[in-house]
RNA sequence: GGAGGGGUAGUCAAGAGGUCCAAGACAACGGUUUGCUAAACCGUCGAGGGGUGCAUAGCUCCUCCGCGGGUUCGAAUCCCGCCCCCUCCGCCA
């Protein structure tokens, strides 16, 4: 969510830069609305500025056993006025707030305008896979191996819902098991959070109300199954006034998640490439606006070691304004090599969302004592998403004679060295 | 799911239609005193929003006592609905 004070004093400067995002970005009803709620709240507050001034009166009155009955009358007329300013304000306010929650965050200067192909490549790490005739695909090496099962798990879920079985199965947990202990070695706080959220965190995660259709929804019960660790996390502080000298404040969380991935399938997608379920590690920070884009920096570098402990080659991508998500002011991806798509996929999305999340979530902290407390900067990185990270592995370390060399730091929490 | 108890500011807590513009304590902050630390004493001390200001300064107004409605001239206080926490019972891995 935006500074509605923001937009009300510089509406074309911010229109402009959230035009990079959306051409169709159009300000004048949010200010129209603005407007109309600020001269009712004038009205209001002045109304109940003479109500309460009438309303001791009465008070005074009564105890000095004097006649009221003129002020009375007055007080009851300006009570119906103010009930019906207030329905109007309320109205104004709710509308004001539909609006403002669908803008998306205004995009970081340094993010280059633009679609998915004005991504930036900054850097690609590692040594590439070679494109020998013998690599298959993870879909071929997992059946192959017996790591993978998709159509039993099709059987139990339906299609895009992976199952792993065997070593497969162990792979999965061995890579959330390092990756959850080697953040945690980092200096991250370890939680583990309920997989499912109510409307209020996805609200403020800014997943709903503009993204309803990418999660699944438990209606009985108003719950929705977790999406991103992400929105779980920014809940964690949801309301507080945080203590400046505790930020930043670093957590890592391993969570299963679910996405309907509604109209999004490619052939070229198949296998654990876009799934409905997977599995992720994820960190998640708060931290003051000045220190921010430092802890984006240093978010990216924690997620990039997992990359490199377990020896992968790998890129990373500053994203264009119309590739962000909608709470995000600047992302980083790292896309990790398939040989067997011949192409990168994002195995991990590093994001400063500033305080779009925090207002949404009226999430803040006091900079020193006594002063007023401001909004904290919210920032995300996957460290990493498994079942993409499965494929790669698969993909990048399988040898001509089939098997699977496993990368050093999970030979012990596989008890094997090959697969 | 059932019964009972509870939710008031950073924490504890009083408050039961007008004196609440929320007592008091603790913590915190500033100061006085003081070999040092501590103690004592004095003072400051919730949040959001509007108006007026160059102002994140003052001044002023409105709102907030778990959340949402209602009654009333007037609600922390009365009524209705919901949420959360605690204790017990039931069911359950």
């Amino acid at each position: 969510m935006l500074d509605i004070r923001t937009l009300r004093e510089d509406p074309e400067g911010v229109a402009d830069r959230l035009r990079t995002r959306d051409p169709e970005v159009d300000l004048t009803t949010l200010l129209e609305l603005d407007d109309e709620r600020l001269a009712l709240l004038r009205e209001v507050e002045a109304l109940k500025a003479r109500r309460n001034e009438g309303s001791q009166e009465v008070g005074e009155r009564k105890k000095r056993g004097e006649d009221a009955s003129d002020l009375l009358a007055e007080m009851g007329d300006l009570s119906t006025a103010i009930g019906d300013l207030e329905k109007r304000l309320r109205e104004a306010t709710e509308r004001l707030g539909e609006w403002l929650a669908e803008l998306p965050n205004v995009p970081h200067a340094s993010v280059p305008s633009g679609g998915k192909d004005e991504g930036v490549v900054l850097r690609t790490e590692g040594d590439r896979p070679g494109d020998e005739p013998w690599r298959k695909n993870h879909l071929q090496i997992g059946s192959d191996r017996g790591l993978l099962d998709f159509a039993r798990g099709a059987q139990i879920a339906g299609a895009r819902f992976p199952m792993y079985v065997g070593l497969g199965a162990r792979l999965e947990m061995a890579l959330i098991q390092f990756m959850f202990a080697h953040h945690v070695e980092r200096g991250y706080t370890p939680v583990w959070p309920p997989f499912v959220a109510s409307r209020e965190s996805l609200f403020v995660a800014s997943q709903l109300p503009k993204f309803a259709d990418d999660v699944y929804q438990m209606e009985r019960d108003e719950l929705y199954l977790n999406p991103t660790a992400e929105s779980l996390l920014v809940n964690l502080h949801r309301g507080e006034i945080l203590d400046g000298d505790d930020l930043p404040l670093r957590y890592v969380a391993y969570t299963p998640c679910f996405r309907r991935e509604a109209g999004s399938y490619g052939e070229e997608e198949r296998g654990l490439i876009r799934v409905h379920q997977f599995n992720k590690v994820e960190l998640f920070a708060y931290t003051t606006p000045d220190d921010s884009y430092d802890c984006l920096e240093r978010l990216i570098a924690d997620a990039e070691s997992v990359l490199q402990a377990l020896g992968m080659h790998y890129r990373v991508v500053l994203l264009a304004s119309a590739d962000l998500a909608q709470q995000a002011a600047k992302t980083i991806d790292l896309e990790v090599f398939l040989p067997g798509q011949g192409r990168y996929y994002e195995v991990s999305s590093c994001s400063n969302c500033e305080a779009f999340q925090a207002r949404r979530g009226s999430i803040r902290y006091r900079p020193r004592p006594k002063e007023k407390p401001a909004f904290v900067h919210t920032l995300n990185a996957s460290g990493l998403a498994t079942s993409r990270l499965v494929a790669a592995l698969l993909e990048n370390n399988q040898q001509e004679d089939g098997s699977i060399l496993l990368p050093e730091v999970l030979r012990p929490l596989l008890g094997v060295d090959v697969l």
